[in-house]
DNA sequence: TTGACATATGCCGATATGGACATATATTTC
DNA sequence: GAAATATATGTCCATATCGGCATATGTCAA
C-alpha cells in the first residue's frame, strides 16, 4: 500500500498548498474554474483536478451556471481538522510558558552568580 | 514533480493518520519508540520512519536515555496549521447561520401558506 | 567480549501523486 | 449546424509514499 489517497479526507486534501490557496480564494464568493486558474497561475486542467479532490472530500460545492461551473467553499469539512489541531493548542502555549520559566531561572542564576562574585 | 514531500511542512506531516496518532500519544509525556509501536500496533521500523518525518518538520524532539530514545511532542509546529484552519471557522459557522435562516424562511412560508389556506 | 535489547536505516514493491499535454464534453452564440 | 468558450478527463512521466523485511548501529549487562 502507498500513501493514503488525497481524496480520503480533509487532512490530505489540505496538505497540498495549491488546494489550500483555492479554498482561501473561495472565501466569501464562489468562482469559476478559469478565474481560479488565473489567480493561482496554474493551468486549467490542473485547477480542475485540484477542484475534483476538494469536491470529493466535500470542501467545495459546484453549481452550473451556463457555460461556467461556479465553485463555492463548504468549510464544514474543515471542522475535523480544526478540532484535531485545537486539541494541541494548550501544548504550544505550555511550551511557551516553560520557555519563559526557563529564561526566568537563567536570569535568577545570573543574578545570584553576580552577587557571589561581589563577595 | 510528484507529490510534495511529507517532510516539507506540518500540513503534510499530519496528513498521515498514524502520525497524528503518534502526536496524540505524545501529549503529556514522552515515550520510547517501542512503546509507540505497541500502542499503534505497527512495526518498529514503520514507527521509526514516522518519527523521523515528525522530527524533520520539528513536531517532535528526541532525547537519548540509555538504550532508549524518548520522543516528546513539540506542538509549536502545529501553529501554522491552527492559524490556517481557524481562518475558516467563521465560514462553517456562517453556513450554520445560513441554514438557520433558511429553516426560518421555510417555517415563515409554511405559516403564510397555512394562513392563506384559511382564507 | 558476548549477548540481549532498542532503534535507525537501506532496499524492494505496489501505488498514488502532481504536472503537462491533448482531447473529450457541454454550453452559448452566430 | 458550426465556431467559440468553459470545463473535465485520459494518458504519460518522474517521483515520493508507505509498508515489509533484513540488517546496521548503538547501548547496557554479565
Amino acid at each position: 500500500m502507498a500513501r493514503a489517497a488525497t481524496t480520503s479526507d480533509a487532512f490530505n486534501a489540505v496538505a497540498e498548498p495549491q488546494r489550500r490557496r483555492i479554498l482561501m480564494l473561495l472565501k466569501g464568493r464562489e468562482r469559476p474554474v478559469n478565474e481560479l486558474a488565473r489567480a493561482l497561475r496554474i493551468t486549467q486542467p490542473r485547477t480542475s483536478k485540484h477542484l475534483r479532490v476538494l469536491r470529493e472530500v466535500g470542501l467545495v460545492r459546484v453549481r452550473e451556471s451556463g457555460q461556467q461551473r461556479l465553485y463555492a467553499l463548504d468549510a464544514r469539512g474543515l471542522e475535523p481538522v480544526h478540532e484535531w489541531v485545537v486539541g494541541f493548542e494548550q501544548y504550544w502555549n505550555e511550551n511557551f510558558e516553560r520557555l519563559n520559566e526557563y529564561v526566568k531561572k537563567l536570569q535568577q542564576k545570573e543574578h545570584t552568580d553576580g552577587n557571589r562574585n561581589k563577595h
